[in-house]
DNA sequence: TTGAAAGCGCTAACAG
DNA sequence: CTGTTAGCGCTTTCAA
């Protein structure tokens, strides 16, 4: 696509000035009298001039472009944690550029250099994803902040924020053994793209063994991370090991969907058998279920990255690992 | 953020050519020796070069990035339209950059202000927003293609891609008749943002009217439109209208929290009273809820105006408005 | 308070 | 097959 624009001459022309006033004026820099400023706006406004920052930003090697990367937009939690960023970010004048690396780590190294060349001035990467040496290399030889989210354990970054995945699974481990439940479950998806839910596994098996009680594992890594999966992982569950009397699923949306194949095969819930997700996202509470999950502060955890991104950019130091609470919220599903 | 990076010069300096061949070998143009080829490859892969796009733009005047404004990536439709766009058009070499308008005019001028100063190719914008004479004045002056999504009444933009509001409330309407329900009522909020809500009540007043019959409207600007909105709303509505029999909400998550709270009041669900949403979110499925909504196909609305940006960026006309079917899902509340 | 010169890193257009 | 020249639109630096 070919452009064709206004520029900071044919502004400076039309008022009579150099382009280098039109550029103090629109940047405050410098002092240009009044008169003249008012003479440049005028002009701008009636030019319908708008700066070309990619111009600006090579001039001056300055960037306003905060990179992020993250699995899908399709999944709203990565969605809040983009609109937590916006919300510090957006009001001290930089920008989010967001790309999606579908949980493939192929893409992730297209991504990142995607968002590099454009020049970010830091970079917010998800870290639930078995990183290619490619993408590490990419970002440490570019040399601007990077954070991680959503998970704890980075390598080879200024910082990472997240929950901690292993509590996660312990919480409700725990929480299932106080309620006296005996013959625990775990259903899941995708687990060979999400390390992230493993280690919520590692954490909840590593309590019951810790009790002296094994966990029936059920997952099929060709499966969604979605509701439906849920169903039919519950039912294969089901037919395996009838006596299971409470399941930990790999997110909300898997919950969810056991619960509608137990609901309709008449299980009694919690009675019977109970049910926990991970996430708290509006799926978990429904008309009549509520369902008992860990919620993080999705929002708050973009919010907390970018202010890392801040102050790293001021070149304030910043804690290596900022740990964000696992919230256990008790619904009526254990 | 001072950047400071190997650039092309470096990479040709390293092997012993010009700038100009590094540049070609980068870009698959000319024709330069499998030899150097190799060299060259080689030099970018040991330096760690990553090429600097906004000298490549400026150089070029030619732009891969297609600015995207939508209100909020915390409502799952939005991020959902930007998979579906991401689809199309990373094979095809472009990127997405999306700025949050946060359903307000005035924040919606700066996200397109901000994206237009990196010189996007294509513009695929929000429908639903009043938009502001100085949005559709930079739109318009810039010049590139203009897709408008969600809605199809869009003026000065040069393709609109989205479903029928006026349908989707219509055939809640027909529906609701169908049924024999002879109380209807609407439940919303934040109609004074959302312009395409109002346009569904619309077509469900409408139809209404045609049969004779009054519609029941209870909305409050001033509460967001989520779950704990139709609690309250539906909520209100009883109170002051206890005979209603049919209840159409403004989206699935306010109709799913209307919903609890019915059934908390021991309302039957929908011999007594009936529910029904849009936007066929996952919301809709619950346990042993199955909420009767509109649904659009939100990652295809998404794909198909990135199609029509492939379109025009390719000179092929498009159809000046793109309507995609509204589906009517019948569920177990009406 | 204003402006001239130089250059950011790259590519189009042409030469060789 | 490879290189030279001349900018893209802006900002830095320094001079007036």
């Amino acid at each position: 696509m070919k452009l064709s624009k206004v520029t900071l001459v044919d502004v400076a022309n039309h008022v009579g000035v150099s382009s280098m006033t039109v550029s103090k004026v629109l940047r405050g820099r410098g002092s240009i009298s009044e008169k003249t400023q008012k003479k440049i706006r005028d002009a701008v406004q009636e030019l319908g001039y708008v700066p070309n920052k990619l111009a600006g930003s090579l001039s001056s090697r300055t960037s306003n472009l905060v990179g992020v990367v993250l699995p899908s937009l399709s999944d709203v939690i990565f969605g809040e944690m983009v609109s937590g960023m916006n919300s510090v970010l957006r009001p001290r004048g930089l920008t989010t550029f967001v790309g999606e690396s579908l949980y493939d780590p192929n893409v992730e190294v297209e991504a990142i250099s995607t968002i590099l060349s454009l020049q970010p001035a830091a970079f917010i990467i998800y870290g639930g994803l078995e990183r290619l040496e490619q993408s590490r290399s990419l970002l440490r030889n570019w040399g601007c902040p990077v954070i991680e989210i959503w998970d704890i354990k980075g390598q080879g970054v200024d910082c990472s924020v997240g929950p901690s995945h292993c509590e996660a699974g312990q919480k409700i481990a725990e929480h299932f053994l106080a309620r006296g439940f005996q013959r625990p479950a775990y259903v899941g998806a995708e687990l060979n793209k999400d390390i992230l839910a493993g280690r919520r596994l590692s954490g909840f098996v590593e309590v019951m063994h810790g009790a002296g009680i094994e966990v029936k594992q059920v997952h099929d890594d060709a499966l969604p991370r979605q509701a439906a999966s849920g169903r039919e992982l519950t039912k294969r569950l089901i037919e395996d090991a009838p006596d299971c009397d409470a399941i930990f699923y790999l997110n909300d949306a898997m919950a969810m969907g056991g619960l509608s194949w137990l609901h309709a095969q008449g299980f009694e819930v919690p009675d019977r058998i109970a049910a926990a997700g991970f996430n708290g996202t509006s799926l978990a509470q429904s008309v009549r279920t509520h369902l008992t999950t860990i919620d993080v502060d999705r929002f708050g955890v973009g919010q907390t990255a970018s202010n890392c991104v801040l102050s790293l950019m001021d070149d304030k130091p910043v804690e290596p690992v900022i740990t964000v609470p696992t919230n256990l919220v008790l619904g009526n599903t254990t």
